[in-house]
DNA sequence: CGCTGATTTGAATTAGATCAACGATGGTGG
DNA sequence: CCACCATCGTTGATCTAATTCAAATCAGCG
């Protein structure tokens, strides 16, 4: 697939990938990385499917499986839309591995403000990813944001399971790498300075992620969406998001269906035109 | 500790720590929480010691002893000041272990823009954090900040470690939610609106990385950073640090020491410098 | 139908980026 | 040891983007 992306990208005008050694501080580059990073997106637009959820899924099912012939004690609970799942303060000895639904992790900042930082889907796991401190506590809230159903592991528990079974350990590594992977994305959407290039850059991490191909063939996120709640993503207004989404669909980047279904007609457009809105006024090579 | 520091923060006017389920969108809860995840800085502002980091060094040495007593292939390089580890587009195919020195990660965005995406330690592990994808490639660039000394180790034979002896998992569980817990912070800074509370923050999380407790038990951050440097740590500008500098020490906040060395009298001043900057002009309750 | 919440628009204000310029600093090589 | 140069810190003026505030429109729903 990785080859697949490379042909993909280097197919475009001003996007060539370049092998390892030569990738220092060259225009472009960012696009040219990213659109890497997006390979399994790029490369199922053209009918093949990403390859990472299929590990990923894979490797919850070892985990799944595991827990299950070693007879661990896990409780599995179903949540209704908003339901709150835990809250800062909570004690984190637990782990939850979402089984169906989506799921948000947010924080609150300032008084009132609220920044999720991490939206997942089944086969996702959260909760303070670590074994080791069994004392803590969750430091952000988790919400349901559709109908969910979560399982709920002690982390003693998976200690245990992981001295017995090894090999589930990997599943963990790959779980946790997902979530680092998420909040990775979310770094490339707070960096960007504008706006409307915060909002594509979601756009395009969601569409990743959550993205469903219609018969056109177009990805389409549906997760009912507001206003209210993309600002929150882009540390940004209800107002801002207003007017980007304008921006964003006067250039055909995005087109909003009925209700709140935001469909992608082409990503790597979107792509550019992160980079070129933050181009433009990119200065000083900085060095520290 | 945690009693310790629940006890030191309650003790503080309008900062109340609250049991688990009481916590929802109450004011100042943003600063209950974080002064909660400083705990331990703050408790060894009363002499204590914070027990995060011996608990993670202890976990490096048991992967380390792991290592050495199955007789792993390892590698062990040293980098000069500035020199640069890895960059995006090399095979990620190892991990990298920092022994000594100071290590920092960075992203390019536009043009000729970086962003530090995370400050390590001695200690730290860095490299693209997952041992099931081989074939991945490094998405940011590693350089040495100070000299230092690194020990690189192929996945390959971590995992094959991780098999033979389970118990070297945890100490990259510990690793890894070590490094989870720098992006979390990263986010914390640049969910902040203004500069002056982005830096405010990062002098926050530095402190409790990095702070050394001189004679009258401040804490001074002493990593020679320049202007130019926070201002890719908090995605602003070398002006606008000037900037925020000056008012922060103003105000007091932070004391910079001859050269380039940053004091913090205060830690939870500045932690309230940060609510209410952003609590000025925080609105809409957000149900996003 | 009137309510509530979501979206949109506009005007005023402000924070910060940008640009330019200056002295200070520190390291380099002659 | 000194001249040179690059980087750093600071300041001010200008300009743009985004927040803030206010208000109108629109949607679904009891």
């Amino acid at each position: 697939m990785e080859r697949f992306a490379r042909r993909l990208v280097s197919s475009l005008p001003g996007l060539v990938f370049r092998g390892a050694g030569e990738v220092h501080n060259r225009p472009a580059l960012a696009v040219t990385l990213y659109a890497a990073a997006l390979g399994g997106v790029l490369a199922s637009s053209f009918g093949r499917i990403a390859d990472r959820t299929e590990v990923h899924d894979s490797s919850q099912e070892t985990l799944l499986r595991g827990m299950k012939e070693e007879g661990l004690r896990t409780v599995e609970r179903r949540y209704a839309s908003n339901a709150e799942i835990y809250t800062p303060g909570d004690p984190a000895d637990s782990l939850y591995l979402l089984l169906s639904g989506v799921v948000r992790t947010y924080k609150t900042y300032g008084e009132l403000k609220e920044a999720t930082t991490a939206l997942l889907k089944d086969g996702g796991v959260f909760g303070a990813l670590d074994l080791t401190e069994e004392g803590g506590r969750q430091q952000e809230t988790a919400e349901a944001v559709t109908e969910a159903r979560v399982l709920i592991v002690r982390k003693s528990a998976l200690a245990w399971l992981v001295r017995r079974r090894p090999e589930v350990s990997f599943a963990l590594f790959s779980a946790f790498s997902e979530r680092g992977g998420q909040t990775e994305a979310l770094h490339g959407i707070l960096l960007q300075r504008e706006v409307t290039s915060r909002l594509a850059m979601l756009f395009l991490h969601l569409g990743k992620r959550f993205g469903e191909r219609g018969e056109t063939g177009e990805l389409t996120i549906d997760l009912g969406l507001t206003h209210q709640q993309l600002a929150c993503m882009t540390a940004s207004t209800r107002e801002a998001v207003s007017k980007a989404m304008i921006e964003l669909r006067e250039e055909g980047l995005i087109d909003v269906r009925d209700r709140k279904r935001i469909a992608l007609p082409d990503m790597l457009a979107l792509l550019e035109r992160v980079e070129n809105g933050s181009a433009r006024k990119s200065s000083q090579a900085a060095s520290g």
